[in-house]
DNA sequence: GTTTGTCAACTGGGTTTCCCGTAGGTCGGG
DNA sequence: CCCGACCTACGGGAAACCCAGTTGACAAAC
């Protein structure tokens, strides 16, 4: 059973660079944010992360290398779960219907969701 | 266009509330939360998000009644917007994949999600 | 071997956010 | 007329967030 997996906006941007790349150093985080935080900001972050246990690290050269403990899909899922809940009442399709809105989702891409649900949809469909 | 739209957990619970039934006053929003917050608690959420400018209210006998003056489709889709970078990377494909890997997701509301991106891929048959 | 520069982690505090206890106001019933 | 039930306003305690300043470790230059 998953706890809660809640980040903060600033500790959000901080775990995206992490899963992005699968580690990074204080340094590394610091230079692929996009806000100019100072060093010290994202090492407090990174601390407090390590703190709630999201994160942990080990020392790398001079410096420590961060990593994530967490999967960008449990975080993705305790999300995902939150949003539909609290803002589209436990409706999927009013959260799709949002989230295909925007006109810069590739059209292969929403092809590909397609054959997703077919998927989907095949698998346990004639089971009832 | 819209600012930022960014709530505390908390707030995003009141809110919540106030999307689900249009408006209502403190009381109500005690009693709709799940957990047992004290009135002044709530009372505090709900001046703050006024402050915020996402909550507007009016007289109502002796009471305050509270409307949302935001849609949760706006809050909704930049939600949806955040998660989606900063978890997925962008991809609303894997997005939409731990969206539909919820058990839960009834089979009739897969399938009307289905015949949403078949709309949304039939309208612009041409890229752009 | 001392000096100097660089890069990293740690410490402490200023500012904001969150939660709630207390105080004060209003209305209806005994 | 006073009491209880309801509401809002105010202010403090605790935690989160951000950062400046300091300390410590290493390495190259002299």
């Amino acid at each position: 059973m998953e706890s809660e997996v809640y980040f903060t906006p600033r500790e959000l941007d901080v775990m995206s660079v992490l899963w992005r790349g699968g580690s990074a150093t204080v340094a590394e985080v610091r230079e692929a944010l996009d806000e100019p935080l100072a060093y010290t900001s994202v090492l407090s972050a990174l601390q407090t992360l390590e703190e709630k246990g999201f994160v942990r690290h080990e020392p790398e050269g001079r410096a420590y290398r961060y990593f994530p403990t967490v999967a960008s899909d449990t975080a993705g899922s305790s999300a995902i779960a939150r949003i539909r809940e609290a803002i589209f009442q436990g409706s999927a399709e009013r959260l799709l219907a949002q989230l295909v809105s925007d006109r810069d989702v590739p059209r292969d891409e929403l092809e590909r969701m397609r054959r997703l649900l077919d998927e989907r949809l095949g698998e346990g469909g004639t089971a009832k």
